[in-house]
DNA sequence: TCATCTACCTACCGGTCGGTAGACTTCAGG
DNA sequence: CCTGAAGTCTACCGACCGGTAGGTAGATGA
């Protein structure tokens, strides 16, 4: 091998928590080891190991910033439409287009981790997800668009709803990531009732 | 030990049955060994593949088993409401009381099922869980009480609602299942618009 | 009574996983 | 040219997991 030695710290880090994102994503955090994140990085475990203290330093810095990078797509996305059915499917579907799995991968848990990455990762989730998806609901409730509701309970369905439906395949009835993303918002702005 | 032994074939395996149930339900299905449900079941690994030829059996047949039961408690329990959002409002209770992880459970694929075991789970979940909650709606949109709709897409949307929702923590402001399942049913019947 | 069957066990194997020790290479600064 | 830090590697460890080999206690039936 010649001179891929000495690379930037700053990129093979950043490979690292590129490829702990979408291989866990794919796979769920226990269908895949620290060494195939690894290899998908081009380096090997005692790489990552030189810049993550542990699996679980991984699991919550990759969490926190892939969020905070989806939490600024989906504010840019949302504030760029206009009407609160408009902001939403952009919100929605930024998150599907995204494959953002945040919310997923936060279920998962249990890799063991300290209380204070627990609560690191559930705040990166409220600022950078939650929080901007009830923004949308609150403002349209103010400004009469929606109707009064829970909006805290109404974001969280929203989130719900969207995660399983983020990988590529279970896309019902083939459904391109706008179109999912419309019906998702017709179906919770309209409801079903006649 | 005295005479445990030669107990009724039927109740060992049947205990095997419920302990995978709750402890993959609980920890998904990586997260605990078949030591861990052979311990719950209070016998050891050998004896759960004398009923189970691997893993990958004892999980479709658990998964059958179960939503099979959830099934009949589903189609239960919305034929005993009248009215569209009372019996979906039954259907969605029940789901949540039974904790019925299911759907969740599915979608962990991955432990090398094969594709025979794979199409049998999703038949079973088609059979038992998705169209017992199509029919509800049907039968709404048939008779008015409901508007036009892909009823697929809702049912399906439904249970991914449903599902994050039936884990024993994350009841969102401390809800129990029958507020929770009104909640869900308003929100998706009412919808969130003005 | 004795062979056979069911239901279960202890003890182990091969493989994988998270994690580590320590050597090697590259390069900047003196 | 030397030194030392940064970055990466090979090679390994202990723990655990899925799965198996081989044996045993007790009920059953001829």
């Amino acid at each position: 091998m010649p001179s891929d030695r000495r690379r930037p710290r700053s990129s093979t880090r950043e490979r690292l928590l590129q490829a702990a994102d979408r291989i866990w994503s794919e796979r769920g955090v226990r269908g895949a080891s620290l060494d195939d994140i690894a290899r998908d990085a081009a380096v090997t475990k005692p790489t990552l190991y030189y810049y993550f203290a542990d699996k679980s330093v991984l699991f919550t810095e990759m969490v926190c910033s892939v969020l905070e990078q989806h939490g600024g797509g989906l504010r840019t996305a949302s504030r760029a439409a206009s009407g609160s059915r408009e902001r939403l499917v952009a919100a929605v579907g930024y998150l599907i287009r995204a494959r953002c799995s945040g919310p997923r991968l936060l279920r998962e848990g249990g890799i063991g981790l300290t209380i204070d990455q627990l609560s690191q990762t559930r705040s990166a989730f409220f600022r950078h997800l939650f929080s901007p998806l009830q923004q949308v609901l609150d403002d349209g409730v103010r400004s009469g668009e929606l109707r009064a509701m829970d909006t805290a309970f109404a974001a969280q369905a929203l989130l719900n709803l969207v995660d399983p439906w983020t990988g590529r395949e279970a896309r019902p009835g083939g459904r391109s990531a706008d179109e999912l993303a419309a019906d998702i918002v017709d179906l919770v702005v309209d409801g079903i009732g006649a």
